[in-house]
DNA sequence: TTCATTTAGTTCACGTTATAGACTAAATAT
DNA sequence: ATATTTAGTCTATAACGTGAACTAAATGAA
């Protein structure tokens, strides 16, 4: 339902207002926030200076115009006071990172691991480390840390990790065996990628993110927000239909794209051992390799396919594993979704690969955090009251 | 961009959240009320006072509880003050129906045509008269048309239908033909039969409708609320793969559903000339008709598949040809879905049959503008503040 | 140099809205 | 009859944004 308004919660989403406008709008003086949001001078001056006091935002010199008039004095996000952690487990890495309220990086670290081979007791213990220097860090700056979200990859919810084929884990609750000092949310790592590639990417707002890794996963962000559907599960594009009376999956189905374009049918088509060796080969132009490139790529051509149909896509991001193999994916890809979308819709969605590259995951995690303080800073203004 | 906030948009807020509580709760007194929003006593006496005045809620008898204290006294939506108009074209008809602002029916017609035959000025014309008729009655019962919104078979945006399978028009522009003394909305049937399920049926807020004509289409609601998509343009079910080198289509692909489950491919299939023709057969057991309605049935349960794996569904709805041919249909498609879904996630969506049938656009499309009304009531208390 | 002009930001009396609690109203229980 | 309980109204008050007056700090013209 929606909330009743009343006089705090005017306040809370005004405050709200001004630091989102400040947050989209770059360097912004009171008299063009007032402008922007609507809001009298007054009031904006009045929202400006509590949220400069509580270290949210924070003054930039007199912006010179070199126009008439009084110059303004610019206000900017500050990132003196908020600080967020972003984790990551990924097959052969663990990744931590620290971004303050501006999205500048504070810390950022990964440590090579074959995890695969790990309990997951054992994993998360081990990202508890690198976890806790991340912390120790972010203390010894003066930080305040507002959250922590750990990606991974697999369904997700209410906190439990349901399977994660990249590792062979099933039903497991991180947050449990990690024991840090900050409350630590769980989310899917196709939908975070999703997120970093939304608000560190090139500022688009509506696209697929689609993280090629064992399991193919997608996040679907529409028009600047995350779709997951109503249980948080939406994006299992692994297991969209390609060909119905195809291979067996582990799902059950048969002919999923992740018996065409997962890690595993990848390797073994292109009589590789790992997604390394698959490089070297395809740099090599060996021919193997080569054509299980191009039959991936046409699959998850079909796939997308009925994803743009459904879902009415107009930009698709490779990430995981496709952001590396995208040179040989992109063209089969392409070819397929021109092919069987030229007619009725207009041109055919744009692909790209991820600019983020491994990044992504940790991005998005640390950046929901912020993200979250900047939808609602009101609980850090608390001291404020109590002066 | 959020909104800031004022105090008369507070007013706004909090009488929306009044009418959308009476809305949904059925009968509450106005302590019920407080309770119910977080607002107290006082104000929500003011804000149902100001309501009661508009016309758009009534106070009922006293509620008798039988038990001790005064009791309270309800009160319910008033359907005495705002309309609204849903309008249909079909290929096989047009309708019109006027809701109150309680979901009651003030007008309802329905003219039998075969609008394949006629070009859209033709059919508009006579969907004008029609509509015309209705909003007659709506004055006669001396209520307000607060907007009216039209059904369509086909993908539309902006006003525009780009193209309408059923009945072969390309690019029209509805409301400019129609020249209704009110504005006329353009949407999308699945979109707005979904949403009639949604307000008018069996209170599941969670589903995907498919609304299968000539096209195959689909609505989705999650949470209660309709998802469209970047433009939109999402729930293209009919053009999502089936078979990658299945038959043409005629959207440039191969082997989308609509190949196997439109209705031309099912009569084609079903050696029937119409589908009344080809209910008849099923009824009688003719085999053609059976084995064309079970491979249209596989057809849909891979496609469905696909659905439920991108959007996380837990319950689908068949609409428009599907709801009569529902007896058919069920058992292949449940079965596909079973075998394809059973293994990662738990049980498998619910299937059923449409509980509105033909009903469900024009309930959708007129349920729509009442929604509005009681998302923003705002508007309709002018004349408390001029009096 | 001086002063009008222009734009930025602050201050303060005021209006709108929700709040809290006293008060009235209308029922049941004793 | 009277206490008790719950519903709803009334009134003084507080929170917050508004608007106009005011101060501040720049440019430009005389």
């Amino acid at each position: 339902m929606t909330q009743a308004v009343r006089h705090d919660s005017m306040r809370a989403r005004n405050l709200e207002v001004v630091l989102g406008a400040v947050s989209r709008g770059g360097p912004l003086t009171r008299a063009a926030l007032a402008e922007l949001t609507g809001l009298t001078k007054s009031t904006v001056s009045k929202l400006v200076g509590d949220l400069v006091d509580a270290g949210l935002l924070a003054e930039t010199g007199p912006a010179r115009a070199g126009e008439r008039g009084r110059p303004g004095v610019e206000v900017v996000l500050s990132g003196a006071r908020v600080a967020s952690l972003g984790l990551e487990i990924n097959v052969d890495y663990l990744a931590v990172r620290v971004l303050d309220l501006t999205g500048g990086v504070r810390f950022a670290a990964r440590r090579e691991r074959d995890n695969r081979a790990s309990r997951p007791k054992k994993v998360l213990g081990e990202l508890h480390a690198l976890a806790s220097e991340a912390l120790t860090e972010t203390h010894r700056l003066g930080l305040e840390v507002a959250g922590a979200v750990l990606a991974v990859s697999g369904p997700v919810g209410d906190g439990v990790l349901f399977s994660a084929p990249n590792l062979g884990w099933q039903d497991v609750r991180p947050a449990d065996l990690l024991r840090l000092p900050v409350p630590v949310e769980l989310d899917n790592e196709a939908n975070l990628a999703a997120l970093g590639e939304l608000w560190f990417g090139d500022g688009e707002r509506d696209f697929l993110y689609v993280s090629g890794e064992v399991g193919i996963g997608a996040g679907l962000v529409v028009n600047g927000s995350l779709f997951s559907g109503a249980r948080g599960l939406a994006g299992e594009l692994g297991h969209v239909v390609v060909a119905p009376e195809g291979p067996a999956c582990r799902c059950g189905g048969r002919g999923c794209l992740e018996t065409f374009a997962g890690q595993e049918a990848l390797l073994a088509a292109g009589q590789a051992g790992s997604v390394p060796a698959l490089l070297a080969a395809l740099e090599h132009g060996d021919e193997p390799a080569l054509e299980a490139c191009a039959a991936a790529g046409r699959a998850l051509g079909v796939a997308l396919t009925s994803a743009v149909n459904l879902l009415d896509l107009d930009r698709i991001v490779l990430g995981g594993v496709f952001t590396q193999l995208y040179p040989w994916l992109s063209g089969p890809v392409s070819e397929v979704l021109s092919a069987r979308l030229g007619g009725l819709r207009g041109a055919p969605p744009v692909l790209s690969a991820s600019r983020l590259g491994g990044d992504a995951a940790t991005l998005g995690a640390a950046g929901r955090v912020v993200h979250r303080v900047l939808a609602d800073p009101a609980p850090f203004l608390a001291r404020v009251q109590e002066a």
